[in-house]
DNA sequence: CTTGACCCCGTACCAAGGTACGGGGTGTAG
DNA sequence: CTACACCCCGTACCTTGGTACGGGGTCAAG
């Protein structure tokens, strides 16, 4: 029977002593047995949801997701669209994120190509895009917080 | 002359009281002038630094890079160039984690696809590919974080 | 002069995902 | 027996970008 210590479990997997007990705090691996000394015990099972654990991170699952994939794993009721579901998720979450940054991106390129030359920097495009003038207008309270609000004096 | 309360130049600008008193100690706005009351007293050009760190945030900024434009901006000596270079360098970084995403969304599309049908999750082909069998071989360190370590008993 | 909305300050707290520290016990090779 | 590496535990700390809290002062209207 193998059965590693915690600084051979984490090896095993590619993580920190310190994460593997981090993960076990957070629920994500169970408590392993002890030694008498009080030494955690782990078998070759903990290595593998260690590695499903790094492999789902690569994924962009969250550690509460990650929590989630693993009880479906072991849950016997769980079927595969429910995995699925999960996986669905994560899927539109990365494209919105994807499609923010494309956002980000293109409106950033715009600005970076009308900037020529090595003019002093106070009059390039990308610092007056961002320097917005102040519209001093009478419904200028654009963007407010949802809070209590008087009229202004 | 005008001059805002805080919560003048937090409204016009659409941020919060608390977020304008926060980025006065990140040194990102100016500490302003103080009335005998201790009350900050703001001009329009707090309003312009306020919405150039908001445009500059929606654009992927850090605080951190904001800091520095707003730097360049007041720097008479700083170039186009060098505004172009932090933008530039902001775009390689919006790539990079485009790309990211794209790998993410990617292998776990690939994923989704294999896992059809409606039965126990234990075999779902997203669960499976996570689950990766322990590799017991000779070698098998891999991924190991480099700290002083022995050899394995 | 009271009320209510606003302002002051410092400090604590939130999410996420760990990492580090310090004081102590264990296990084993030499 | 002595090293030395490893393990235990709890707790504090880190990053980013704020948000919340509590106790107190200020300002303008009624």
């Amino acid at each position: 029977m193998k059965a590693f210590t915690v600084g051979q479990v984490a090896r095993r997997a590619g993580v920190g002593v310190e994460t593997v007990r981090f993960y076990e705090r957070q629920g994500l691996l169970d408590e392993p047995e002890r030694k008498a000394s009080g030494y955690r015990q782990y078998g070759g099972g903990d290595v593998a949801v260690l590695r499903f654990i790094r492999r789902a991170k690569q994924l962009g699952f969250t550690l509460r997701e990650i929590k989630a994939l693993l009880a479906l794993r072991l849950d016997g009721s769980a079927t595969r669209s429910d995995v699925r579901a999960q996986a669905a998720a994560k899927l539109a979450d990365i494209g919105a994120k994807i499609r923010d940054l494309q956002r980000m991106r293109d409106a950033l390129s715009v600005l970076t190509a009308a900037c020529h030359g090595d003019g002093p920097a106070t009059g390039c495009p990308i610092l007056e895009a961002l320097d917005i003038p102040e519209d001093d207008g009478p419904g200028g309270d654009d963007h407010a917080p949802a809070r209590p609000r008087r009229t202004e004096r």
